[in-house]
RNA sequence: GUCUCCGUAGCUCAAUUGGAUAGAGCGUCGGCCUCCGAAGCCGAAGGUUGCAAGUUCGACUCUUGCCGGGGACACCA
């Protein structure tokens, strides 16, 4: 039983002859935040009494008159302002206790009315190798599908890689030209990669050397408009606006520096290398020509067709290889030229329907309230990713029959799905969840956003190589009693469960900032510790050679006599709010922080309370079922977040 | 200029969405292995939640203003 559920639902009950719109009165009810309130505490009184134009304590009484907790709970006590506060019953607690034992699904119980999710994460560009930058949205992204299947919804992923873009006419271009063949035959996605970032470099060289110029012409101006500022407001002291202005054309001429440091650097990587420099020279046009081959593919020219074939698969398996280590598995990787079919289709609708208008020679919708345009076609006749994520739409919702997308998208993309959303529903996909599942960026250790074009990006695989490594040198220190090749295997899952977890448990909404130290941590709040908790009580129940099957089965008490085993109860009986909670606005720290706690508890537990030394068999037998509980709690939620455990280690 | 997010312990982050004395981890200091796994447990120090007003029984959370920072803003996705 979901105690904090049926207590809810009690306090419905009660509430309905204080209020017709029970609901946000009904959410009051929680978790106390302090033992000593009990196990849970109602807040509904105060505002209640409000309405009411009563004492909180006076209608806090005759709100407990009403409800009928006797069975679950002692007394209800009233303190402080108003508060409510409820403690479970310790035999209650341990007649629940003993069910959820013996459950198979730990007390989550499948949705009564599940929907069709189609969760849409990861998505890199496939031309170029993953980053740092696609770890959030691949981790995120796969534990919120995993706990949607897992409370019973009916749940799609889907990889909406990049396959379709300007990438393209540069890698192809970049193959015409520059490619070394010998290292395509041997690696050919690394050779792509290679020319890829060969193109971008001498693309950007051009463009920097175009544009040093106007940089260099605007610090005068910017100069003189910084003086003048400063001069106004030393001579207003009190004038705000004057200072601000002050302020700012301080910074515009700091960044126009900075731009300036920038170019140069982008110009002296080239010209100090010879051959870069010779490249250069021999291709002034190449941003325009691989623009042009862009073209020429999608418009079917089937030289760049034959080699876009060739390519991409190859770049999908690279990427599968990456998905494999982190357990990710998608249900579908549809990538935007998937649509391309579908774009002049939606276009031609939008125009029918007068939802978009041409401006500027491109076709654009415009929503109220926005100044920006959303473009779905460019002047040059070219579609977008505008376009291409309205087909998307489209297709989830007529083929897939979506009641929810879900988009685990950086949050500075907000702006483009609060358009596209809006588009969508103009167009009559008004019925499903659209939602941006947004996450904030990760930071350098300059607290700057990690820019992917510096060049000194940390590629996922080498993250990954680094974790292992790492966690290698750990498992050997502290497991004597593993073999070589159980050492390797458990310094993968601990590796990588180091990773996903520092991503996961933090708010998917604040940034945070990207450090070695804590992506390779194994103390304190990390994955590590909570495979740990595991492998400790799986050897409990190995070194008892306790047959788990048998003890689920059996009818044996579950005894609570001591505070570490009635916490450990509780703790555990939560795990099903838990999971569910992650659901409500898809946040996966709500599950990291249970399990922290939980394996926090159980450590407690075990400190406190011996298992296999106890004498009296009863006792004995009620914690092993709490151990294999908490094993299998800890197992099954790690498993959610896609971190994987084992039995020792 | 418009829009948007953020500011919490030395550091990195939470805070059940308006609840009781703002919590964790790291780091620091001090205890605990003849006892089921010390990758652990217990304790201590560490805070005017950027600043100032307001809303109310109650504010990290909501409102306004200010200070400081990030990000997005017409044809890249």
């Amino acid at each position: 039983m979901n105690l904090l559920a049926e207590l809810r639902s009690r306090l419905r009950q009660a509430l309905v002859s204080f209020t017709d719109s029970p609901e946000s009165f009904v959410e009051m009810l929680k978790p106390t935040t302090d033992s000593k309130f009990g196990d849970f505490q109602a807040n509904c009184a105060m505002p209640l009494a409000k309405q009411h134009k009563q004492p909180p304590r006076d209608l806090a009484l005759a709100l407990i008159a009403k409800l009928d907790v006797a069975d679950l709970c002692d007394p209800p006590e009233i303190a402080g302002p108003g508060f409510i506060n409820l403690r479970v019953k310790t035999d209650r607690l341990a007649t629940e206790t003993a069910l959820l034992c013996r459950d198979e699904r730990l007390g989550v119980t499948a949705v009564s009315r599940p929907r069709t999710y189609i969760v849409d994460f990861s998505s890199p560009n496939v031309a170029k190798p993953m980053h740092v930058g696609h770890l959030r949205s691949t981790v995120i992204g796969h534990a919120l599908y995993r706990v949607l299947k897992f409370l019973g919804h009916n749940v799609l992923s889907d990889n909406h890689v990049g396959d379709w873009g300007t990438q393209f006419g540069m890698i192809i271009y970049g193959f015409k030209n520059f490619r070394d063949q010998a290292a395509y035959d041997q690696a050919p996605v690394a050779e792509l990669a290679r020319l890829y970032r060969l193109v971008n470099q001498l693309s950007d060289y051009h463009e920097q050397v175009a544009n040093l110029p106007k940089l260099q012409q605007q610090i005068p101006v910017l100069e003189q408009a910084a003086t003048a500022a400063q001069r106004l407001a030393a001579a207003t002291p009190a004038d705000k606006d004057a200072a601000r202005h002050a302020r700012r054309a301080d910074q515009d001429l700091v960044a126009g520096r900075d731009a300036i440091t920038s170019a140069e650097k982008k110009i002296t990587e080239v010209q100090s290398r010879p051959e870069l420099k010779a490249l250069a020279e021999a291709h002034p046009q190449i941003a325009e020509l691989a623009r042009r081959e862009t073209a020429k593919l999608h418009a079917g020219d089937v030289e760049n067709k034959r080699l876009w074939d060739e390519f991409v698969p190859q770049c999908l398996a690279a990427l599968e290889t990456v998905y494999q280590r982190f357990g990710v598995k998608f249900d579908m990787t549809l990538g935007e030229s998937w649509y391309n079919p579908m774009l002049a289709g939606i276009v031609d609708e939008l125009k029918q329907k007068h939802l978009a208008v041409e401006s500027a020679g491109a076709t654009c919708v415009f929503i109220e309230g926005n100044d920006a345009p959303f473009i779905v076609q460019k002047a040059d006749g070219a579609y977008t990713y505008a376009t291409t994520d309205l087909a998307t739409i489209r297709h989830r919702i007529e083929t897939l029959h979506a009641d929810a997308s879900l988009y685990v998208v950086d949050s500075r993309q907000g702006e483009h799905f609060q358009l596209l959303f809006a588009t969508a529903r103009k167009m009559g996909y008004d019925q499903a969840e659209f939602r941006h599942v947004s996450f904030g960026t990760v930071l350098g250790d300059d607290r700057r956003p990690f820019k992917t074009r510096s060049g000194d990006t940390v590629g996922l695989e080498s993250l990954l190589d680094e974790a292992i490594q790492n966690a290698r040198k750990i498992v050997d220190e502290n497991s004597g009693h593993l073999s070589d090749e159980e050492r390797g295997r458990v310094a993968e899952l601990v590796g990588i469960g180091a990773i996903i977890y520092v991503d996961l448990h933090h708010n998917r909404d604040s940034d945070y900032v990207f450090s070695w130290e804590k992506m390779l941590a194994t103390n304190g709040d990390t994955a590590t510790y909570i495979q740990y908790a595991y492998a400790r009580v799986c050897g409990i129940l190995r070194k008892g050679e306790v047959d788990v099957a048998a003890l689920r089965l059996s009818d044996a008490p579950l005894l609570l006599n001591s505070p570490a085993e009635r916490v450990l109860a509780l703790q555990l009986n939560a795990f099903s709010q838990a999971v569910a909670d992650v659901a409500v606005d898809y946040r996966p720290n709500l599950l990291t922080q249970y399990l922290f706690e939980t394996a926090n508890v159980f450590a407690r537990f075990y400190d406190q309370c011996t298992v296999l030394k106890e004498p009296d068999s009863d006792i004995r037998t009620s914690r092993l079922l709490l151990c294999d509980a908490t094993a299998r709690v800890l197992k099954q939620g790690l498993e959610l977040l896609g971190i994987g455990v084992t039995e020792q280690m």
